[in-house]
RNA sequence: UGGGGAGUCGCCAAGCUGGUUAAGGCACCGGAUUUUGAUUCCGGCAUUCGAAGGUUCGAAUCCUUCUUCCCCAGCCA
C-alpha cells in the first residue's frame, strides 16, 4: 500500500551545474595533491588529485554554527558527495583577538552531527588558516616585490578618509609611491615586531578610483600585538580576510570557494590576487574560483550573529544550546534531526535570490524523517480521568501496541489497560462542535489499542472544570480480535492505565517570535518575541518512558515529536523536549 | 547619485545559446484509504514570467526604457 516513493534526484541548481560543467571538460582534471596543502610547486611535486573537485566549510571559530551554516554546510559537504569529490572543513582562524578553542570544538561536533565528515582512509582534511600564516608572509612578500603592494603609514581614519565614498573615488596615500625597497623593509620591520599597532599596514596597489570599493587598495596585513590560540606570539602582522581567503583556497585546491552573497564585491580581487600569486608561480593553475549563493533566512526566526548574542547575553534564553535557539546546538537539544536539515536544503535549492523561507517547512522536513524513523509512544499531556464503570476493580489487561505501523519489525509492546484510565482533557466534550469525533455523552469512540467505549457522562469540580469522564466498555470490540471491527466509530483516541503510567516534566516549545520578520523596519525584535516559545508542563506517559535515555526521541501519538533533553534529564526521571508538533487540520492553525 | 546582484504561483525554484501545454517541491483545495483528525494515495492548482515598449512567424528567454529589493565606504569575516 505505501509505495516506496521515488528515489527524489538532486534538483538543479546553478552551483551544481557550474561543477558538471567543470568536470566535463576536465577543468581540474591535471590538479596535482601531495595530501596536505601546500604553495604550487610543492603541490607539483604530488599525484594528480582524487578528489575531482575539492570545496571547503570555513567558519571563522567564534561563535556557535546556525541554520544558516548548515546550509552552507549541506551544500560544500554535499557537492563534494555528490561529485566524488572532497570537502575541507577549515577554522578561518586569522583575527588573533576573536577565536576561541572551544568554538572549534563545537564546530566540529556540529558538523559531524549534521552527517558528514573531512576524514578518509587518505586524508585528513581539517585545517587552521593560522597554520597558513608563513605561507601568506611569502605571498605578500612576493607582491611587496612584484610592486603589487605598499605599506602605508596612514592612520586607520586618514585611510577612511581617503577611501572616498560610493560616489567619489579614492585619493592615493602619499605613502602608495614608495619604493619596492623601502616597502620591503618596511614590511620586514612590521613582522619583526618593530612597531606598535596600528602604525602602518600592507595595502594592495589596486587603483584608488576604482568603482569597486573594494579595489580602492584593499588593507591586507594589519600590526597587532596580540596572542594568537594557534601561534601565540610568533606573528605581530595578521592578515586580513580578503586576502588571507583566496590564499587558503589554493593552498588547499580548493577548486569551488562558494560563499554567501555579500562577498559578490570581493571576487574581483579575489581573482586579482590569485592572478599575481599565479603569475609569481606561488601557485599553479586552474585557480580556485569564487561563487555566491543566496543566505538561508528563516520566517519566525532571527540568525543574525549580534541577535543571537543579544538573546543569550540578556537571559532571553537559556543559553546557545536553548532548544528554542537557531543554533545547531540548540536544534539538537530539541530534537530536530540532521537528516531534517538535509531535506530542507535539498528542498529549498541554491540561488542568488534572496528568500525568506517559511518556518514550517522545516518543520515539515523534521516531520516527514522523524516520521520514518520515531517509534511511538502514548503520552497524555493534558489528563483527566476516565472512569470504565463496567470494567472490574483491580483488573487489567494487556494490550498490544506496534512500535512503529510503517515497520512492523520494530515490534510491539503492551499498554495495560483498566478501569481508571488517563485520557487528554481536549478529547471530551460535554458539548460537542459539529464535527467532533471524540467523547461526548452519549458518543462512542476507540481508546486505541483497546476497546470501543460509550461515554455516558462527567463529573466536574466546583470551579466548573471536567474532572472525571465515565464510560463503558464494549468487551467484544478489543483491538485485534474478531470483533474488532464489530462497531464502527471515527474517533481514535490515545489513553495509559492511571495506575501504570508515569508522571514526567514535558516542555512544549512554540516558535521564539511570533512574528514572520522579527525587528522588521528598525523596532526592537525583542519585543516580537513569544511569551508562550516554552511552556512546562506534567504529562502522563507510558512506563517504559521512564527510562527513556537523552537524546532518544520519540513519537508521542497524537501530539508530535518528543526528545529527551540532554542536560535537564535524570535516570529514570526524563525531561521531554517537544520538537514539533503532529500536523493536525482539526481546530489548530498551522 | 558609483559599483555589484536579484525580481517566474502564498513560500522556494527549474527554465533563460527564442518555438515546451511555464518543470518540480512545499503550502492550499477536493477525493480515496487509515485503530495517530498523522502518514500514504489520487486529482486540482501561473493564458502567465517586476512594468512598459520593441525585434520576430513565434519571447519568461533577445533589445530599450522604467521600477522594486539586497550588498559594498572595518587595520571584521
Amino acid at each position: 500500500m505505501n509505495k516506496p516513493s521515488a528515489p527524489s534526484l538532486p534538483a538543479a541548481h546553478f552551483i551544481r551545474a557550474i561543477v558538471e560543467a567543470d568536470l566535463k571538460e576536465g577543468r581540474y582534471a591535471t590538479r596535482r595533491w601531495r595530501g596536505t596543502p601546500g604553495l604550487g610547486e610543492e603541490q607539483a611535486r604530488g599525484n594528480l588529485d582524487t578528489a575531482r573537485i575539492r570545496t571547503r566549510f570555513p567558519p571563522e571559530p567564534n561563535g556557535y554554527l546556525h541554520f544558516g551554516h548548515a546550509k552552507s554546510i549541506c551544500l560544500n559537504f554535499g557537492l563534494a558527495r555528490q561529485f566524488g569529490g572532497r570537502c575541507h572543513l577549515r577554522f578561518d582562524d586569522t583575527n588573533p583577538e576573536k577565536e576561541e578553542t572551544e568554538y572549534a570544538r563545537s564546530i566540529i561536533d556540529a558538523v559531524r552531527w549534521l552527517g558528514f565528515d573531512w576524514e578518509d582512509s587518505r586524508e585528513n582534511n581539517l585545517y587552521y588558516a593560522s597554520n597558513y600564516f608563513d605561507a601568506m608572509l611569502v605571498c605578500a612578500e612576493y607582491l611587496v616585490s612584484a610592486g603589487h603592494a605598499y605599506v602605508d603609514s596612514q592612520s586607520a581614519e586618514a585611510i577612511r578618509d581617503s577611501r572616498g565614498t560610493l560616489v567619489e573615488p579614492g585619493k592615493d596615500s602619499p605613502y602608495r609611491a614608495r619604493s619596492i625597497a623601502e616597502n620591503s623593509a618596511l614590511f620586514k620591520r612590521m613582522q619583526a615586531g618593530e612597531f606598535p599597532d596600528g602604525a602602518h599596514v600592507l595595502r594592495a596597489k589596486i587603483d584608488m578610483a576604482s568603482p569597486n570599493i573594494n579595489l580602492r587598495d584593499p588593507v591586507i596585513y594589519r600590526i597587532r600585538h596580540a596572542e594568537h590560540h594557534n601561534t601565540g606570539s610568533r606573528f605581530c602582522v595578521y592578515p586580513m580576510y580578503t586576502f588571507a581567503h583566496p590564499i587558503e583556497d589554493a593552498l588547499e585546491n580548493i577548486t569551488h570557494s562558494i560563499c554567501t552573497l555579500e562577498f559578490e564585491d570581493q571576487r574581483p580581487f579575489y581573482d586579482w590576487l590569485l592572478e599575481r600569486l599565479a603569475e609569481g608561480g606561488l601557485f599553479l593553475r586552474p585557480l580556485p574560483r569564487q561563487y555566491e549563493f543566496s543566505r538561508l533566512n528563516l520566517t519566525y526566526v532571527a540568525l543574525s550573529k549580534r541577535k543571537l548574542i543579544q538573546l543569550v547575553e540578556e537571559g532571553k534564553v537559556t543559553g546557545w544550546d536553548d532548544p528554542r535557539m537557531p543554533t545547531l546546538v540548540g536544534a539538537r537539544r530539541r530534537g530536530y534531526a540532521p537528516e531534517g536539515f538535509r531535506l530542507l536544503m535539498e528542498r529549498i535549492g541554491v540561488s542568488k535570490s534572496d528568500s525568506l523561507i517559511s518556518y514550517s517547512l522545516l518543520e515539515d522536513c523534521m516531520r516527514e524523517v522523524m516520521n520514518e524513523t520515531d517509534e511511538r509512544r502514548v503520552a497524555v499531556l493534558d489528563p483527566i480521568r476516565l472512569v470504565v464503570s463496567n470494567y472490574p476493580e483491580g483488573q487489567s489487561e494487556d494490550c498490544e501496541a506496534p512500535n512503529h505501523p510503517l515497520r512492523p519489525e520494530l515490534g510491539k509492546r503492551l499498554l495495560p489497560f483498566g478501569r481508571e484510565l488517563w485520557i487528554e482533557r481536549e478529547d471530551f466534550r460535554e458539548v460537542p462542535d459539529k464535527g467532533y469525533h471524540r467523547l461526548c455523552p452519549g458518543g462512542m469512540a476507540r481508546l486505541r489499542y483497546g476497546f470501543i467505549v460509550r461515554c455516558t457522562g462527567c463529573e466536574k469540580d466546583a470551579a466548573g472544570q471536567v474532572k472525571t469522564v465515565f464510560c463503558e466498555y464494549l468487551p467484544e470490540t478489543k483491538s485485534g480480535t474478531p470483533g474488532a471491527d464489530s462497531v464502527k466509530v471515527k474517533g481514535n483516541l490515545h489513553w495509559l492505565s492511571a495506575r501504570h503510567s508515569q508522571a514526567c516534566l514535558v516542555r512544549l516549545y512554540d516558535r521564539l517570535f511570533s512574528v514572520p520578520n522579527p525587528g522588521a523596519d528598525g523596532h526592537d525584535f525583542i519585543e516580537d518575541m513569544n511569551p508562550n516559545s516554552c511552556r512546562e508542563i506534567t504529562a502522563q506517559v507510558e512506563a517504559a518512558l521512564k527510562d527513556a535515555l537523552p537524546g532518544m526521541r520519540f513519537q508521542f501519538e497524537r501530539h508530535g515529536y518528543f526528545a529527551v533533553d540532554t542536560q535537564d534529564s535524570s535516570a529514570g526521571a526524563p525531561v521531554f523536549n517537544r520538537a514539533v508538533t503532529l500536523k493536525d487540520s482539526w481546530g489548530k492553525s498551522a
